[in-house]
DNA sequence: TCTGTTGCCGAAACCGGTTTCGGCATCGAA
DNA sequence: TTCGATGCCGAAACCGGTTTCGGCAACAGA
């Protein structure tokens, strides 16, 4: 007596049903001669439903194709099945590239329990907290997934406060005496990739090794900085503030702060980028003063954008798989909604060192450079660069 | 007795409510004195209320911060007040870098009518339509935007037989003696822009004007070449089949498509491309032969990509307002579902040119240009390219 | 044989809204 | 004065599920 229509794509052509007649779970109650009250509680698992019976009411559920409506159950249960993400579509950067792949990934991972996934976007972080009260207040999802978090986040006091499930792409409170507690998080970690970043460059046998971070305002930028001071010492090399500079989350930045560490008396001979925007950015200072990347500066990137396969030469960086994140993601918010402690649902990811052209031993010491850089500055001295 | 959520981030402290408790509909009426379906109705717009009546609800409801439960509406109306997208994640193109802006287009205009955004992946066309099928059967969107129309749409069928509205980001049925009735769409003339772009190289002197279109399975292709004959006549050029590719939707196979024309014993002098995509990848391409962009072969792309403006040199482009198209479809598919007929529904964009520098006046003939690309590919014969 | 559990299921209330239906005033016209 | 519209609102049914509660039958123990 019909079909779901995801069956009827593959039968092609309805059984016997009549026409827009979607099954209800009193169709479903009447067809097995059981009340409907005992059809819900064997499709939810309750326990005083005889196996013989749960059997025979999932297998006629499945061959009717009933599908519960979920805003039906929702009114009762107060759970809509579905979470939700609000991305601050002001920032500088932006996800962009990733977002794609990253919200294919949640989805995929939320169809599997049948549950979906809105979004919503906002202009600032104010905004954003509107827009998530607004969802919370017409309860549209039972989760939220918090992008790009911040070391001492507004959303997540407003969700905890509210008493509603969240989990964090990326971690939180950094340099807090405690950590966070009950909270869920998913990560990469950005500390092990730059880590691996500099310890590379050393193998090269870079002595001067610069690092351009991101935001401060941003979790990982502490961490990823963190994973630089560690490969230094690892490496057994000094630190020198002098080669750090932070706040570059444009191409634009990513090129100034470039040009300031360039233009360092002792510049660095090697650079590691929080992103791989900021490394691109580099790409046009490095041409304007007459380096070859790769030989007279080795550049290091994190992010795995597409544009890093198609830069000249190619740049060396760290991919994290945004598919795998936003399944995760939406995997363990799942978890947690059903009952999960969110202590118990935290993960640490790692990033895949995609090897280009951008890295290689230095071909000039960093004397030899600043030289070749103060020629270049005199020569041009009116050269475009962005 | 309390404000919303939203008020509250301004109020900063809650009035007097007591916590956790959401205003529904009953204590609304309770406060004023009224049934609560004559709340109801007062809210809904119905003839049989008094207007003072109405004012009172409004400003009572506004007061104590009601909002109803779309779900909990759902049930009795049919309608959640959601619209939706499913993306089809494999494409190798993707649209990638417009997706963060079309969503944001799209989600602030639902929001604007109090409607929220649901988005879903597919990894093919025909786990698009299984997609589609699961999101209709469990009601979870009102309506759908379709992005990415093709000629012959099986998602625009699909829909149209269970009746569930929808909107095109794009048109469809190329080359069909009747249009398609009762559809609704929103587009840019892509055809009007590549007119453009062969006008503007046409104004340049150029006389042999090269065209790579993308995979003709899209509506927009078709119309997209139309442009380009449209511009040919218009300026008074011959059209020659051999100057025209197809097929082009990765910065591969723009490459690929370009090196095909380059080869032309009578090689286009400038090309213009369907896609920014395809446009980059003709600058690899320009370089293994030793042609300068913007002088010895010219290059107008579409689309409008962030990588445009940092391409060397820049990329003259059409650039298509991502976050404007979101709010136009989003918008009319909203009013589509409340009611009004969608042939009235149907709206067409420009793009706008954004002038770099990978157009001018040819520097050479097609003969000249000829002769210097033989001699370059005798000349590497081994190059690297990409 | 009687009683008390236990297993399993149906009846009915419930969730938070919307919509139908009918009834009470009020008013104008006959 | 009576009657029929008309304006306005409340009671109750309804939407499609879930959950509570109670009851019947089967069974074990006394």
């Amino acid at each position: 007596m019909g079909a779901n229509l995801t069956n009827r794509l593959d039968v092609s052509v309805a059984e016997n049903q009549q026409i827009s007649g979607r099954v209800k779970i009193h169709d479903l109650a009447a067809r097995l001669g059981l009340s409907k009250s005992t059809v819900s509680r064997a499709l939810n698992g309750y326990p005083d439903i005889s196996e013989t019976t749960r059997k025979r009411v999932e297998t006629m559920a499945r061959k009717l194709g009933y599908r519960p409506l979920s805003h039906a159950q929702a009114i009762r249960t107060g759970r809509v099945r579905a979470i939700a993400m609000v991305l601050n579509a002001d920032e500088p950067d932006g996800h962009n590239p990733f977002l794609q792949e990253f919200l294919a990934g949640a989805c995929e991972a939320a169809s599997g329990f049948d549950w979906t996934m809105t979004i919503s976007t906002a202009r600032s972080e104010q905004d954003t907290l509107k827009v998530l009260a607004r969802l919370v207040e017409e309860h549209k999802a039972d989760g939220f997934i918090l992008p790009r978090t911040a070391v001492n986040d507004a959303r997540i006091r407003f969700l905890r406060h509210l008493d509603v499930p969240f989990i964090l792409y990326g971690r939180t409170g950094y340099g807090c005496a405690t950590p966070p507690a009950n909270t869920s998080w998913f990560d990469i970690s950005g500390e092990t990739a730059i880590r691996k970043a500099v310890l590379r460059l050393a193998g090269h046998n870079h002595t001067r090794i610069g690092y351009v971070g991101s935001d401060l305002k941003f979790n990982y930028s502490h961490l990823r900085r963190d994973g630089y001071v560690e490969g230094l010492g690892i490496a057994g090399l000094p630190f020198d503030p002098e080669l750090v500079r932070n706040g570059a989350r444009t191409r634009e930045e990513g090129a100034a702060e470039s040009r300031a560490l360039l233009g360092l008396d002792r510049p660095p001979t090697a650079i590691v980028f929080a992103t791989d925007l900021a490394a691109l950015g580099c790409y046009g200072v490095a041409t304007d003063l007459g380096l070859k990347i790769g030989q007279d500066i080795s550049i290091i990137g994190y992010d795995g954008i597409p544009e890093c396969h198609y830069a000249r030469p190619g740049l060396t960086t760290f991919n994290v798989d945004s598919h795998a994140a936003g399944a995760r993601l939406a995997t363990l918010l799942i978890r947690q909604i059903r009952g999960e402690a969110p202590d118990t649902l935290r993960e640490l990811g790692e990033a895949s060192l995609t090897e280009r052209a951008s890295d290689g031993p230095p071909s000039l010491t960093s004397e030899e450079l600043a030289e070749k850089i103060t020629k270049s500055n005199e020569h041009i001295s009116g050269g475009t660069n962005q």
